[in-house]
DNA sequence: ACTTGTATTGACTAAATGGTCAAACCAAAA
DNA sequence: TTTTGGTTTGACCATTTAGTCAATACAAGT
């Protein structure tokens, strides 16, 4: 009685999306188990499928709500037209690293699962960006400007706003490799990755700027 | 009879690895069908099983072929004494990026069943790649030596390190979304994988460099 | 107290899946 | 030709899994 005001409480359709991502996050939807998912919401299988009817739909809601996750703040810093392009990347990186460290599990799911079913990527990657299409513009456009009044470095583009996007997701990818490789226990990754923010705008900026020193970090 | 013979002379269980490693790395280990890997082989499931007794032990044979394939030219790279810095960055992002151009599906692989199955790192890490301790050292000593005499920039080594791995590494891992992102069919992003390498070398140069230029890129 | 609409579950089903086995197959040795 | 050894498979089994359903519990309105 109690117990299931609690859960009445906490929104029990809630409850069950949390304990979906977590197993399929860890487990893929192939070796997601629905039995798994009932027993980490505390309910029973058949109270399961009274709230989403098939593994399917339990799975397609909890992917479109990553993937909007992850994507969204990508989209949102990517195309703002108001940041110019310190600010843009400076803004990038930060907000990026914070929502990682917030979802770790996050990039690897998507990545996997649009990878073992790339079809649902058009339509559900386009239902979630609308106007996919100018998406890198602003910031191709800025760095391009940049190089052509002798500000930037040449740079290709959009190999730059790949490795930006690298050095900010594959540390939570690799995780386990990586933790592995460097010899840290949790905490220390987490403090690792949490001074990486400033690491990477150092080199992205280097990169970029040839007359760039340290000293010219804090200003800007 | 010719088929029979056809398949003996390509090894059978040679057959049944290379088709067991593309399911396996399409949909995990939990998601991957034991029916599906006979099919993809040619034979029936019951000739799987006289190859390889369980789903697990196939796995485990796959995944350690995998993961050495993935690891053994990192560790030798990486802790060859012979190497100066410029040349081990060098060769490493070139013998990588090939690598994996080779076997695209490789690091996501890896990566989805390390973090669902964090055990079998230690294991099987530290079985595939001998000594594991002074993976770096050399790398890092490196760094360190080329800053203390003033040759280097100041960066830490390990966030260089990872740097240089994501950059690597990151854009097969999230091929689908990339491609996405930046419009470009399967020629076009081979294409610009390849063309990454030179790309790749000259952002690290600069991050590590304050007095490179462009220009000596070639020498050395 | 009775009704009503929603939430919950144990028990069940049908299909899928990993795995087994005896029988058949086949090339080469005896 | 017969035997022998490894190879192959159709049929089968036990278990797991997604999904169903009738029965129950329960809060709120009447």
């Amino acid at each position: 009685m109690l117990a299931k005001r609690d859960k009445m409480d906490l929104q029990t359709d809630k409850i069950i999306l949390e304990s979906a991502r977590k197993v399929f996050q860890r487990s893929g939807y192939g070796g997601a188990r629905m039995q798994e998912i009932a027993d980490k919401a505390g309910i029973s299988k058949a109270s399961l499928h009274y709230y989403y009817r098939s593994k399917d739909k339990l799975f397609q809601t909890v992917f479109r709500d990553d993937i909007q996750l992850f994507l969204v703040p990508l989209v949102d810093i990517l195309r703002d037209p108001s940041l110019t392009l310190k600010e843009r990347m400076r803004t990038f990186v930060g907000s990026y690293i914070r929502t990682l460290l917030d979802n770790p599990g996050l990039p690897l799911f998507i990545m996997q699962e649009l990878s073992s079913n790339p079809e649902r990527l058009v339509s559900l990657v386009e239902d979630t960006v609308p106007g996919t299409n100018p998406l890198l513009a602003v910031f191709i456009r800025q760095i391009e400007n940049g190089i052509e009044v002798g500000e930037c470095n040449q740079v290709d583009p959009e190999q730059f706003i790949l490795s930006m996007i690298s050095m900010c997701v594959f540390p939570f990818v690799g995780r386990p490799l990586i933790q592995l490789l460097l010899r840290k226990d949790e905490q220390e990754y987490r403090d690792f990755l949490a001074e990486r923010e400033k690491e990477i705008m150092e080199y992205l900026l280097r990169i970029l700027f040839s007359n760039h020193r340290p000293s010219d970090v804090p200003p800007n």
